[in-house]
DNA sequence: CTGAAAGCGCTTACAG
DNA sequence: CTGAAAGCGCTTACAG
């Protein structure tokens, strides 16, 4: 900045003033603030982030904490998206670290958003019910926090999975299915597993029919949950659910393919939906899907965030954010 | 750090020799330095990075740009746990920034990794193979560069496609297999569209056999894509490949679906492979899948830049990292 | 419209 | 073993 300033023939205030300035112009003539910029351009001039935070008491960077864990991991892109769009208004920058489990205990493998000071808020999507470690991490440093993708008593944003299910279920009675089974799924340490299943189950009794959950194998190997998938489909068609929810794609999919071995159609035949975290195809034809609104989540997390920066001692209350209608080609009217 | 030397009754200094000082003790007797660690634990005392930053000239963040077009983002996790794990050892942070399309072209949005000093080297995965605007950027902006995912002159690791699809195919003729198809795929940005076929071209060649390549309906609907699977899955016995290598686990689950509609088995019937990015299942087995080498490429990223920023001038020699064996219950013996 | 000065919170050489 | 001082590169209020 000093260079820019000899090579501009101003003083070195001027140069910050024109270059990272708050208010646009600042009481620099247009002459000036040209010869500033080109100055600075010929040098290669990039700001000092850290001199310039260390002055101004803000960083403008949020942290976005990533829990590693299988399979939570693949929320990425859509939280990344939504957040970045949405601070893109704000002029800020988001910033990822990973997070393992391990980090949790091994204070050497902290993120260094919560060990130091560098960004003026976190948001948080670990996926796991109760991470207590994370959780007096967090409290200790005092940091404005944002939980994403659970559900908690304050500060948190998350998708609407009762719901979404709820919904879901209507639909395909909507269509005038009777039959409407749930493919229990998920895990145990995550809230939508329940949220799902009690989605569905409410959407059921309101309607007047049994919830028929399809329960077991959830220990079991893949094969074995297979062979459940394929025993149901082989009932006898007064039997057969005429619609298939399911927690995950790859049980939509695997029956699916158990409807394809006995020579059943989808849709025709069998309805299936899912609740997808990026579309999935079979036969050319998109599988049924609620999809996951997780660019809706992250752009309220970033949101919720300032809020907390303004007000740290606030407790903001939970946020759900809604699905929106399942789309694809294997939901339709059940067989007469 | 005023307030803990107060409280501790040293000077400022000690602190920052006991809390981050680079040589362990530097100095400090036992008792000093537990009553500063004690000092700074009760008062909450954060470093100021930015501060910390500014003095030593080294940040400690290597910035990863990520681009968000779809459907090169799925490769985030193994990227970001490979190279976690290796900075872990350099007591290095990644730092991730999204990298979308229009950030290019708005200098607003450019990542800030490259308008500002706040790094001290960039791993970029952007996917696409030219992206003159964003070589451009990094040029002006002369920050040590390392692009993943990219196979270019210089400074540069990526997945050896070639020879993943040239063992592949090897280990498919192995098995007794002759007519092998590969069903063409990917994005014409990207060196992996070229390099996998010319991979499964090579080991044909080598066996003598003539290579069947499945083109067409690149543009055309999902539908048309799988007509086009079906029409192949329907040729007469003699005529049908009895193992497909594909570029996209997606195909492949087409193949495995057509499969299933016609009465063949996979794989008693077909044989299949494909390159996948996470384990894809289907009937309970797993598509046998050539796993995506991310973790290692993200781990030789963060070496090869750490030589880059030790010598900035130097170019370093491109990098293919080998993908491991198939693993999968979808490959076996042709049928005789 | 432009310049001089103070100070943000650290690290590091150096003096005691 | 401990302390005093300089200075990293900025921003911001203030003086001219």
């Amino acid at each position: 900045m000093r260079d820019v300033a000899e090579l501009s023939g101003v003083n070195q205030a001027s140069v910050s003033v024109v270059l990272n300035g708050a208010r646009s112009g600042g009481g620099v003539s247009e002459a000036t603030r040209a010869r500033i910029v080109q100055a600075a351009q010929e040098l290669g001039y990039r700001r000092n982030s850290g001199a310039a935070n260390m002055k101004s008491g803000r960083s403008g960077w949020l942290s976005l904490l990533l829990a590693y864990n299988e399979p939570l991991s693949a929320l990425n892109d859509g939280l990344m998206q939504g957040a970045g769009k949405e601070m893109v208004q704000h002029n800020l920058h988001l910033h990822v670290e990973g997070l393992s489990v391990e980090s949790l205990y091994d204070e050497a493998l902290w993120p260094r958003a919560l060990r130091e000071w560098m960004s003026d808020g976190i948001i948080v999507s670990y996926g796991k019910r109760d991470v207590p470690e994370l959780e007096a991490l967090i409290q200790r440093h005092r940091v404005p926090v944002i939980w994403t993708n659970a559900r908690r008593e304050a500060d948190c944003i998350y998708p609407d999975d009762e719901g979404g299910f709820f919904a879901a279920t209507q639909e395909l009675l909507a269509l005038g299915h009777q039959r409407i089974a749930y493919m229990f799924g998920g895990s145990a340490e995550h809230y939508s597993t329940e949220d799902r299943r009690a989605g569905y189950e409410r959407a059921m009794r309101d309607a007047g029919y049994m919830p028929d959950v399809i329960h077991g194998a959830e220990q079991g190997s893949e094969e074995e949950r297979y062979q459940l998938i394929r025993s149901i489909i082989k009932r006898p068609a007064a039997q057969r659910p005429t619609a298939v929810l399911c927690y995950s794609d790859e049980d939509a999919l695997n029956f699916w393919s158990a409807a394809l071995e006995v020579g059943l159609r989808v849709p025709q035949d069998l309805s299936l939906i899912a609740s997808v975290s990026r579309p999935k195809s079979l036969q050319g034809k998109r599988l049924s899907g609620l999809q996951l609104p997780f660019e809706q989540v992250g752009a309220g997390a970033v949101r919720l965030l300032l809020q907390k920066i303004e007000e740290p001692q606030r407790s903001l209350p939970p946020q759900a954010v809604a699905f929106e209608a399942s789309q694809g080609d294997t939901h339709t009217q059940p067989p007469r």
